[in-house]
DNA sequence: CAAACTGTGGTACGACTGTATCCCGACAGT
DNA sequence: ACTGTCGGGATACAGTCGTACCACAGTTTG
């Protein structure tokens, strides 16, 4: 057992055992006792890197969206560089929907902290995900798409992207509540596409 | 304090105490004693009407869906009979929307317990609400549309409802996290359906 | 080598929770 | 008028929670 411990290591493997607790359990499961065990450590050391419960919720937000973030753009690079516009918009909607055991997990503790977020001021701390650049890169994709004529020029892109959005985050939803399956998400998701770049 | 009481009466008004609290502090703020004090009753009085505490979270689920089912129907009626497939789509998703307090209020409530479902195979009890009513009668709405020539002959009204229903789901979603406001969200619906109903 | 600090185990405390139990007033049927 | 059931007040109990505290070994610093 060294001494001389690194702090955000130490940190990252704890708020790793309270997301599997959360996407499993749920966030009303996570306990300082049950991150403690999950983490196979003792009380002591999750009062000690986190002193607080707050503290250590709010310890989830952050890492959550950099691993969403992170899959974004793995996907997105996974495919190249200067892809049509049309690809890179399904390449972008289709890493946000849970396609492995993995994002499903994740949207599953993502989805527990926005509903718990909805109720509670003082407690959400200042936890504001923006995914407003996320709205705005695709906005641009789809203007630069209205200019080159592969979408008609009547389509309003800031609103063609929020609704975008909004769909794919109400397909996470069906998916997560296992109304549908991720392939007909993501069937819906290319028909939307298909008809807006006819 | 009259004896002989009308228990479904006296079960509603606790039901409603307790959606009270979901929607204003969360789910997880629910407990019986919270309850009960909610509805300005006695622990024992919750007991009593409730023996256990699943079967008083339980019985929030049915009251949401008949609610938003009332709303939908409400809305829907408001608006006479007879009247054209794009304003049946129309008022049907904005019903759905979080316009007043209340509908607001239910739902807040009804995302907590879909979140709190989503883990927990055992709690959510067969709480399994059925949207499949509302997603085959819009597509009757759509196909007929596509008969009369309404919507061009090569959209697909069942995907073309899925997508709908779940473009308003996550505008609800943005809405009940305060990222857009209703009047937006109607915008994108309207705008959707303008496209849709060329 | 001594002193101070770091990381961690163990445990205790008060506030809650769901549930169970005891009790009694008010009405019903006889 | 008596008795049993219904509706509900009060309280108790065992468990879990977040938090606080004490002790101590190992490491670093002087």
């Amino acid at each position: 057992m060294p001494r001389r411990v690194d702090h955000d290591e130490r940190r990252r493997e704890l708020t790793a055992a309270l997301l599997r607790i959360a996407s499993t359990r749920g966030l009303q499961a996570v306990s300082m006792r049950e991150v403690a065990a999950e983490a196979g450590v003792s009380l002591r050391v999750v009062q000690y890197y986190f002193t607080d419960k707050r503290t250590l919720m709010a310890s989830g937000i952050p890492e959550l969206a950099a691993r969403l973030d992170r899959r974004v753009r793995e996907r997105a690079a996974a495919h190249g560089t200067g892809l049509p516009p049309r690809t890179v918009l399904e390449v972008v909607l289709g890493a946000i929907l849970p396609t492995d055991d993995d994002s499903r997990a994740d949207q599953l503790a993502w989805t527990a902290y926005y509903a718990a977020g909805l109720t509670a001021p003082a407690d959400a701390v200042d936890g504001r995900y923006a995914p407003d650049a996320l709205e705005r890169w695709l906005t641009g994709v789809l203007e630069r798409a209205v200019d080159t004529g592969e979408v008609p020029a009547d389509v309003d892109p800031r609103i063609e992207v929020v609704g975008l959005l909004a769909l794919t985050n109400g397909l996470v939803s069906s998916v997560l509540g296992q109304q549908r399956t991720v392939d007909d998400a993501l069937a819906v998701v290319r028909y939307r596409l298909d008809r807006l770049f006819r």
